[in-house]
DNA sequence: GCCACGCCTTGACGCATATCAGGCAGCAAC
DNA sequence: GTTGCTGCCTGATATGCGTCAAGGCGTGGC
C-alpha cells in the first residue's frame, strides 16, 4: 500500500461500521482521523495514555496486550487488517487500560472521539451500529474467559485452529490448511500458552495424525476427529 | 420489597443509565418492561434462547455463568441490586451466550429492546449512556482476562477482597470489613478456583495475620502489607 | 430429640502447565 | 567465514491448583 494514493474516505466507506454513511459524512469523518505509518514494535498507545480516539489497522498486525508488574505479557487480541480496536475504551473517559504495539510494519488510521460523538448525535443508526460492534467485542471477550476457565490448553489450541469452522458436521471440508498470521510464540499468549507448552501441544496432534505442522502452515487432516480429541 | 406499590418509572430513573430521562420518556420505557418476581434458582434466561430484553436486578442477587459440556459451571459476574446485565447481548441480535439465574429470591426488570432502541433514536445522549455502560462491563472483562492469565489464584483473592480499595496508599483505611455478598463457592467460582482451594487460599492469608475470617465476614487487618503479599 | 442437608474445611494425591536450560536452523551483517 | 540474531523445539524438573474423599458445624423439619 502507498499512502500517497491512499483515499481516507473511501476507505472508511468499506468499513462495516461506516457503511451506508454518505459521501459528506464520510468526509466530515475523515476530517477528524489521522493516518499512522508504524515500524513493527512500533506502540499505538500506552497502557494509561488518555484515550481520545479509536483505531483501525489498515495494512500489517497490531497486538492487544497488558503487561503485570514483572513485566509478563498477555496477548488480549490480535488485530489483522480491516479490524477497528479501543472503540470501548474511548467511551469510558478513562487512560486506554491496554497497549497496543505493531507486530509487523503497519498502517493505522484513528479515528477521533469528537468526530464519533457528533456522528453518533447526527445519526442513531451509527449509534446502533457502534452498540453492535462492541458488543460483539464484548461477546468474543466472554467467550475466552470461558474457554479460559473451562477448557485445557489442548482444547483452546483445537478451538483456534477451528474457530472459522461452522462446527456442524454440514459441509465443513475435513482438510484445510490455516496459516498462522503471527509468530507461534504470539498465538500462544493469545491463548495463555507459554510457548513451549504450545509447542508441545502442537506435537502432540501431529503425532495423533491430526495435523501436519509445516512451519506456519498448519493442515489439518480430520476436522471431526480433531474437534473432539481429547488428550493421549 | 412489595411489587403492588413498586412504581416502574420511578425506579427506573435512579438508574445511572436512565437519570435525564423525562416523566414522559420514563412512562414511554416502562411500557417495554417486565417485572418478575424469581424463586431462589430460576432462571432469568438461558443460554442459546432469543435475546429480546435487558435486564436489571432489583433485589437479590443473580449470577451469570457459562457451563462446560459436562456441567461445570464458571460464573462470569455476580449481579447485585441496581446493577443491569445482558445490554451487550441485546445489540448483536444473537442467542444469549450465558445463563442468568436467581442466586437468592429475586426481583428483575427486564427492558424490552424495542423500547431500547426506539429511546436510542430518540435521544443522543441515551445512546453516548448506552456506549458508556457497555465499554464499562468491557473494560471489567478486559480486567478479569488479565487477572486470570497473569495473577496466580491468591493475588486474584487479595484483588478480590481490595477491590474497592483506592489502591494507593492514600487515605484508604487500614482495617475494614468486606461482607461476602454470596455463598463462598459462589464467589470461587467468579474467581476461577475450587471452593477447596479458595478455601484454602483464605486460611493461608489468616494464618499470615492479614485476615480474619467469620463465616462470610472478612476482617482486612493490614490492606498495605495484604496488598503486597506474595505466597509463603 | 434427632436426622438431613447445605456450606465449608481439611488432608492426601495427581495432573496440567510453567520454568529453566540447552540446542538447532535460518538469516542478516560485516 | 563468523557472529549474532530471532524463532522454534525438546528434555528435566517444579508447582499451582484440581480432584477425591471424609468430616465438622449450623439450621430447619418434624
Amino acid at each position: 500500500m502507498d499512502t500517497r494514493v491512499f483515499n481516507l474516505p473511501q476507505y472508511l466507506s468499506v468499513l462495516p461500521l461506516f457503511t451506508d454513511l454518505r459521501p459528506p459524512e464520510l468526509e466530515r469523518l475523515a476530517a477528524g482521523c489521522t493516518v499512522r505509518r508504524l515500524g513493527r514494535g512500533e506502540m499505538v498507545f500506552r497502557c494509561g495514555e488518555p484515550c481520545e480516539a479509536f483505531h483501525v489497522t489498515v495494512t500489517g498486525q497490531v497486538k492487544l496486550f497488558v503487561l503485570s508488574p514483572n513485566g509478563q505479557e498477555k496477548i488480549i487480541e490480535i488485530i489483522s487488517p480491516g479490524q477497528s480496536f479501543a472503540e470501548a475504551l474511548m467511551f469510558t473517559d478513562r487512560p486506554y487500560i491496554l497497549n497496543a504495539q505493531a507486530l509487523t510494519d503497519a498502517t493505522v488510521v484513528s479515528i477521533g472521539k469528537a468526530a464519533v460523538v457528533g456522528e453518533i448525535e447526527q445519526d442513531a443508526r451509527f449509534a446502533l451500529r457502534m452498540l453492535a460492534g462492541i458488543s460483539r467485542r464484548l461477546h468474543g471477550l466472554v467467550h475466552d474467559v470461558e474457554a479460559y476457565a473451562l477448557h485445557t490448553g489442548m482444547q483452546r489450541v483445537i478451538g483456534y485452529l477451528l474457530r472459522d469452522q461452522p462446527s456442524q458436521e454440514s459441509a465443513s471440508p475435513d482438510v484445510f490448511t490455516v496459516s498462522l498470521p503471527v509468530s507461534k510464540a504470539t498465538i500462544a499468549s493469545r491463548l495463555s500458552l507459554t510457548p513451549e507448552y504450545f509447542s508441545r501441544v502442537l506435537h502432540e496432534l501431529e503425532v495423533a495424525g491430526l495435523i501436519e505442522i509445516d512451519k506456519r502452515d498448519i493442515r489439518i487432516l480430520d476436522t471431526r476427529r480433531l474437534a473432539t480429541y481429547r488428550a493421549a
